[in-house]
DNA sequence: CGCCATACTGACAAAAACTGTCAGTAATGA
DNA sequence: TCATTACTGACAGTTTTTGTCAGTATGGCG
């Protein structure tokens, strides 16, 4: 086999394999000794992968060459920056771990000067808006939702009532400081949007209604449209 | 040379200069003859990029395989889509373009299930706050800062009269539907939080701060945060 | 159609690179 | 200390690669 060859597959391996990786397995993975492994490794390192590899322990990729800079603008940075932040500070804390987790992938395949463009930001969130606080488990909803699965939710009306909703929840909307979910109530046949800070339950049906969010929500959201203002009606 | 470095360099040749390139121009670069650049581009297409080639015309990567398919979860597709959907809404018009274009790319590089996921995403942003109107270039504003160069700007305070002012920028603050730009101000020699609906023009002076707007930032973000809300001083 | 500019392929001898074995060094954790 | 692993240099034999040469093919243009 050919080297160029084989130190492809190791990268592929690198990747693939959970860290630590010993020059072993990967020597018998390659069909090879284990000081072609070494080689190999010196190899890739002066290509400018950065591959730790500690005695007792074994190899871990930290810096992979193959991943291309991110071919990014200073202002699409800006835009990510920006829009990633608002996220963090929202009512889902799954989505906000999931914000942050996007910032650091990107900022680990960006040049450096991008790097300090995306780390020093200009541009900054920052919101006064009092948050309603929100009990439920969002992320739970949000998968309900993309997954298309009825669900039925104890609701607290502006009054204070909590009434049973059977609901098929089509999308969440993030509106300033509110989330609210818009679903077809199967209670009333019609469209709704429900505050989740008013939300102080849901479980799941066990019925689906796949595959038809995507249509739905077009619906609703032209009906909303209609309606003029899309928190008309909160119920 | 090994054949496995000329092999990366080979690519780093194909994706940096602008198609065509032509076997005799990489022969060049690599210092090789053109057999070899043959040969070279027969193990690079066995190791999976997709390189076009035309008699006539010349050599041009159309697919790389270095560009591993973007490792984003679910999760973290629903965070850039919700951030950058928002900046699309709020931003200035050079950067909603840009937040638009990131998510171009990303959804180029993603698996066509994770696609799915971006383009149909469950989660929406709508913002109902009433925005004040903003009549400046935001970009280069933005740009300024920046590059930390001192602007002077001509600002209508609470009561409607406009006063000259000499800025250097240190960020601009999206505060809900309000855009609020962190300044030292050099009229007070303080720092400041300027609203852009506020600026009605500015112009560059020639002077620059470099390379002082991180720390400087830092400082005034610590001062106002000191004072219990950051836009208590909008001058 | 012929010409030009370029990609493409096979063959071969010489050159270069690579390999596994062996011997020895080093680091970390229990 | 021991076990487990990474690390390096040297060497003879093996494998791969190279450039040269000869020939094929394609698209665009006049």
């Amino acid at each position: 086999m050919a080297k160029s060859d084989r130190l492809l597959q190791m990268m592929h391996l690198l990747r693939s394999i959970p860290a630590p990786v010993t020059a072993e397995v990967l020597a018998e993975g390659l069909e090879v000794s284990i000081r072609t492994v070494y080689r190999d490794i010196e190899s890739l390192r002066a290509a400018g992968a950065v591959i730790d590899g500690e005695a007792g322990y074994g190899y871990s990729l930290t810096e992979d060459p193959a991943l291309p800079p991110m071919m990014f603008s200073v202002d699409e940075v800006e835009a990510l920056v920006l829009g990633l932040r608002e996220v963090e500070q929202v009512g889902d804390p799954v989505l906000a771990q999931a914000a942050a987790s996007v910032l650091a992938k990107v900022n680990a395949g960006l040049p450096q000067a991008l790097q300090r463009t995306l780390e020093h930001s200009v541009l900054r969130a920052k919101s006064f808006l009092p948050r309603p606080e929100i009990n439920i488990d969002v992320a739970a909803f949000r998968r309900a939702t993309r997954e298309e699965r009825e669900l039925e939710i104890d609701y607290v009306d502006a009054k204070g009532a909590i009434t049973l909703r059977r609901i098929q929840p089509l999308a969440i909307i993030y509106a300033d400081a509110k989330l609210v979910a818009v679903a077809m109530c199967l209670l009333r046949d019609d469209f709704r949007a429900f505050r989740l800070d008013r939300i102080v339950g849901f479980r799941e049906t066990g019925q689906g209604f796949s595959p038809r969010r995507v249509a739905m929500l077009r619906a609703a959201l032209a009906q909303f449209r209609g309606e003029v203002g899309g928190d008309s009606r909160p119920v």
